[in-house]
DNA sequence: CTGAAAGCGCTTACAG
DNA sequence: CTGAAAGCGCTTACAG
């Protein structure tokens, strides 16, 4: 016997192949009675349909586009750069994944990208979202027609995405309070907080969990003023450097921006310490924590995530339950449990 | 055209499909001449072969057993949990997991299974392993059948396995020193630490690496001597009493027996703190953590193991280049970012 | 509204 | 050592 196939059904349920097959997959044009009996030879049977001869047949490929944000952003290009290692592999399962990139932080750039894909034979997306409710109708038109979509590190509108895949930026923040605070060793601080602008969502969570922590558990904690630095660099460094004269005994940057976070605090006189935590593992980022120029960061892994959206918009494209995965918690890295500098060596050390 | 087919590269050798299929198979018994042709046909065209035909042709089942640690154990029983969760999901790709359950830290008992698994259909193990050489025969025999085999968690003798799938140990015990470090705030202390045993080759990695960290970048903390406990709740208890009276400012439990530690914790008089660092995530010890009790928790996300032992077990049994998988590192957690208690309330959160 | 048949890319007897 | 043919579980014209 084994797992029951369509040929069972329709037998079970007294119609030829391909009427079961047109009830089964919905193609219309069948009798009502017929529709009742194969629907109950299904459930008889516990008929589950086979995808993967499903897609031999039909000779599928699964085409998903990821929207990012355009630009030098390390943290993006971790992404990119983990979707083309992985090409080769998703190509041996029928999955074409494609960047494009939009203009970072742009509503109306990302709307015309989601409208440009409107009727072609894009299977799903997956898109760095925003909030704007702009999107909306072209989100609803890509649904209907049959695209899947998931929000990615910044979610889009919630009703108008299957799921979102990325971190829970209040937890992050709270993180971050709590590594802080702790690292005060219970002595009194005052800390700088940076962020790149509050409009934006994550940055705002962030905070918004940071400062709760703080208040509740580390009452000792001053929370100097926030900065807003638009995530540019010198910006950021100047920030850095006010931090310092106002005796800061910590600085975080919840957004990004950190090359000049780091500038500041090598220039730094080396008197007191400083405690520094910020997001996002990238190459300076990396030096600066093994210099001990900062002390944490907490890290989205680009990869996972990739690798999660990959799974999931594959599962929605075959219209079955969503495997059961592993909650996404932020990386929190310290200078002795970096990973690898590539993949290479990791393989090496890994895979024998 | 698209991705060519066999039957390209049998045209393309000027030979017939079952021929090329042999060689491209090596069933043998063909023509060296034939052999010649095919392979040349395959490189010229980048034939890869079609696994999912394939395997539909065969009505292919992968079979795999993980051989998990018996006992109450609450870290392997996130594992036996996940994978019991997945078991309809893996149904779907073709893939019967079984968990089978052997005494904990037996070599022979290790053995034993694996001797009872040779001969059968089990495509594929995924052992906790033991270093002992004692399993090498064992592990050799299966492999020669063609049984694919991985060490998860603890490694398995490294030329007889095709990887590991775990965290790095030293590297869990130097960020483990790392954050005990920071916690003190630049003041002196001096840390008790326990082990199950440090014939372990995990505890023994983690109390390694811890030590390096400290001796080197906190020299002002002190390492009271080692306590071994057999991961025995009253032993790491009374260990846990004792580093109380010796005015501990720390605790660092690189073994299990957690309930002791916490029984401790909270029937100390009230005076200073005393920073704790453990490791895995389960009830208990998230309830600990929760309650202030516990500073830090490691966790090795065992479900996310198991996702991944799954995922290499089968590239190996199909033998594909090994996809690229992110670093495993491990999880840290404070009482702020903590996952939710269950998938169902998971799923709603995050799959709308 | 219904059914018979070829084909997706492979494997497996079976015949030569 | 080689090849023709049926079958895996599905989809897609095509005929009725």
């Amino acid at each position: 016997m084994g797992t029951p196939t369509l040929s069972d059904v329709a037998r079970a349920a007294g119609v030829s192949y391909a009427t079961a097959d047109r009830v089964v997959n919905s193609r219309g044009n069948v009798a009502a009675k017929s529709i009742e009996k194969v629907n109950a030879a299904v459930a008889a049977l516990g008929y589950v349909r086979n995808v993967a001869a499903a897609n031999l047949s039909k000779r599928r490929i699964y085409r998903f586009v990821f929207l990012l944000p355009a630009g030098p952003n390390a943290f993006f290009a971790r992404m990119r750069a983990h979707l083309s290692l992985m090409a080769d592999h998703l190509a041996q399962d029928n999955i074409r994944a494609e960047v494009q990139e939009i203009a970072a932080f742009s509503a109306s750039g990302l709307e015309q990208a989601l409208r440009d894909l409107h009727g072609t034979d894009c299977d799903g997306i997956a898109a760095v979202g925003l909030h704007s409710r702009d999107l909306e109708p072209a989100l609803a038109a890509l649904r209907d027609q049959g695209t899947q979509i998931v929000g990615l590190v910044s979610d889009l509108p919630r009703d108008h995405r299957a799921a979102y895949i990325g971190i829970d930026n209040v937890m992050a923040g709270r993180t971050a309070a709590r590594l802080l605070g702790m690292a005060h060793g219970g002595n009194p601080g005052r800390v700088q907080v940076l962020a790149g602008s509050l409009d934006a969502g994550d940055h705002a969570d962030r905070f918004a969990g940071f400062s709760e922590v703080i208040a509740r558990d580390f009452p000792a904690i001053e929370i100097l003023p926030l900065i807003e630095t638009r995530d540019q660099a010198s910006k950021v460094h100047d920030a850095a450097m006010l931090a310092t004269r106002l005796a800061a005994t910590a600085i975080y940057n919840v957004g990004a921006g950190n090359s000049g976070l780091i500038r500041a605090l090598s220039e730094r006189p080396g008197d007191g310490r400083c405690i520094c935590i910020i997001h996002e593992l990238v190459d300076h980022s990396r030096r600066a924590l093994e210099a001990g120029l900062i002390d944490l960061i907490i890290d989205q892994r680009p990869d996972v995530e990739i690798n999660r959206a990959l799974t999931l918009l594959r599962a929605l494209c075959d219209g079955r339950p969503l495997p059961p995965m592993p909650e996404l918690v932020p990386t929190i890295y310290v200078r002795d449990n970096l990973p690898g500098q590539d993949m290479t060596s990791f393989f090496e050390g890994q895979a024998q």
